[in-house]
DNA sequence: TCAATTCGCTACAAATATTGTAGCATGATG
DNA sequence: CATCATGCTACAATATTTGTAGCGAATTGA
């Protein structure tokens, strides 16, 4: 198995730079990289809660995605099981509002296309 | 080609109760959706010029994305090309906070493997 | 103690998404 | 009217994701 961890500093898919900026959204835009950020918020959780909470995620891309949020220092393992690390958590704060807007978003696009 | 947006409301991938969050991140979850809204912030840009502020994406796919950006109305395209809509420009505050962090996140990693 | 269950995770083939290159049709420019 | 740039499509090669089955280790219950 190959893992290709976006890693701040080195080239990232969409990007020659390097900037951590584009480090940070190659990951968040892996398939569920951000739904598992989401989902962790509610606590920690072990390998199969997670799985449930997640609804649909099959167990290979899990595993990959908490090896790379792992490497990345977003989360971290404890006895409960997976949990935000400190800076996981500080990320989940800043899309945190997206929770919201994603309501009155919906909103406006059922408006529209009354 | 089929294009399967996610339109909240609709179950989404990853979710079966069509709560808006899932839509968006499904949505944002998906290869450079997160980078094209990124690279509008910097004001319109014609297709073409898109391709190059991404670097990397291909034309199929950045007209893949650019569907259903525009479906969800995150972006509008005008005369001077595509652009971020009201509710893009919404979007974008809400992550921009992204780029500060990114930067730290980075700085820490760095720390941490010395 | 030891069978049964649960858990974290891997194997792997099928399905889906993305890339990369070539190039077409259209409209602008000289 | 020839040339060029633009927006985009075609399509095959490649990479990612899914879905299902199940293994080995730890835990539970009798």
């Amino acid at each position: 198995m190959t893992m290709t961890v976006p890693m701040p500093g080195s080239q990232v898919r969409g990007s020659k730079t390097g900037k951590p900026i584009m480090a940070l959204l190659d990951l968040l835009s892996r398939t569920w990289a951000l739904g598992i950020i989401w989902n962790l918020h509610s606590g920690p959780a072990t390998f199969r809660q997670l799985q449930q909470r997640c609804e649909k995620i099959s167990p290979t891309l899990l595993n990959t995605r908490l090896k790379e949020l792992k490497t990345l220092e977003l989360i971290e393992i404890k006895k409960t099981g997976y949990q935000l690390s400190y800076q996981g958590i500080e990320l989940f704060e800043i899309i945190y509002p997206l929770g919201d807007w994603s309501s009155q978003w919906a909103q406006a696009l059922k408006e529209e296309s009354k």
